[in-house]
DNA sequence: GCTGCCGGATGACAGATGTCATACGGCGAA
DNA sequence: TTCGCCGTATGACATCTGTCATCCGGCAGC
């Protein structure tokens, strides 16, 4: 009856990729009909295939999948999007939704959901995983501050007070204040357990 | 000519694990006849089904892929194994080869590569990225003992001295030795880069 | 039987980290 | 407009971390 529903697939772990595009493509009803690799080329892709539904990973080079669904929603706002991820971190739905996907599937979820996924939201629907939905709310908004958040994830990699103060052009102290108010917030004990915590829920 | 190859996947994320399914079902002479989650499932079903050839992803619950391998190379010689991972870190390759795997493939190969291992492993062939395998030469072997291995695994989610000393079971003093000399083995300059580095090396 | 290395420990010291009080300019909400 | 929060900064202080020298018992190799 309808035309095939056109899928961008973004991942960018090939093997995985066309893996997922192997199982797509059983599907009578659905065609992937580009394949990227990296968050920055996937608008580019969405407008170039025409593409009814765009299925974006997360972690990805170039962008992350909620920062391409980001720009997609924003230049077409037509396009439906699927967020895919191996963490199925709380903040990290929080984003995608405010980033205007409309599906966040997490990949340890059984395979038909994926075809199931894609046929909803291009109904209309909405699908989220209701455990993670409730885990969402429950937990409650990032509470770090943006400069917070800059300071963590710069610290994530093991850098020194002096480090962090040269690459984010702050004093050593102000370092040092950020970090102690986000390992309070976070109650934690030091800025090893903060960026754990901040990555476990999604907040970095 | 030749019947069909029996594999079984093992991988934990039940997306990939049945889309890499659904990718080797298009081939003709590839049968998977078994598809587990957990790493401590692997031997049995190996047993279980007659496997020719088993496809091991090595992060799992249960035990590692190479955990896996090492376990049904010691029961079932004959049976090839595929190490599958998302990390081509030098030191996995190393331990995988050591647990007598037959080939080693990182994720972000093409998805061409996975049915084309399978068949060459089962002809006696061993199939590694030549990369990878002159990574791991020119990076040596693991410097670390034991103890500071543990001790560094431990220290890796942000964990204080005095609780490392309480969980390991030795005095903070002897903590700090151990991450001391780790740190100086991996010439790093603090606990996090040493359990960065090890990580990104495959030595912890 | 030495010589090394490993696991384990202590004590001393320097430097890094975390906490707290305090300060100032800007900006948004009440 | 006043209050509060954010970003930034300083100084002082306590604690944690990393280094080093030194020690012991055990065990493997020469």
């Amino acid at each position: 009856m309808s035309p095939t529903i056109k899928v961008l697939l973004a991942e960018d772990q090939s093997m995985v990729r066309e893996a997922l595009a192997a199982l797509l493509g059983l599907e009578d009803d659905i065609e992937v009909v580009a394949q990227v690799a990296r968050g920055d080329e996937v608008l580019a892709a969405v407008r170039e295939h025409g593409v009814d539904v765009a299925l974006l990973d997360i972690e990805m080079p170039g962008c992350t999948g909620i920062e391409a669904a980001a720009q997609v929603h924003g230049a077409l706002p037509a396009v439906k999007l699927v967020v895919l991820t191996t963490f199925g971190r709380p903040g990290y739905l929080r984003s995608a939704m405010e980033a205007g996907a409309d599906a966040f599937l997490v990949k340890d979820a059984p395979a038909a959901q994926l075809a199931a996924a894609v046929r909803k939201v291009l109904a209309g629907e909405r699908v989220i995983d209701p455990t993670l939905a409730a885990a969402a709310l429950a937990e409650g908004a990032n509470p770090l501050t943006d400069r917070e958040r800059e300071v963590l994830r710069a610290a994530a990699d093991g850098s020194t007070n002096a480090e962090l103060a040269a690459a984010l052009h702050l004093s050593q102290g102000t370092v040092r204040n950020y970090l102690s108010t986000a390992i309070q917030k976070l109650a934690v004990r030091n800025r090893a357990e903060a960026v754990r915590t901040a990555r476990e829920k999604g907040w970095l």
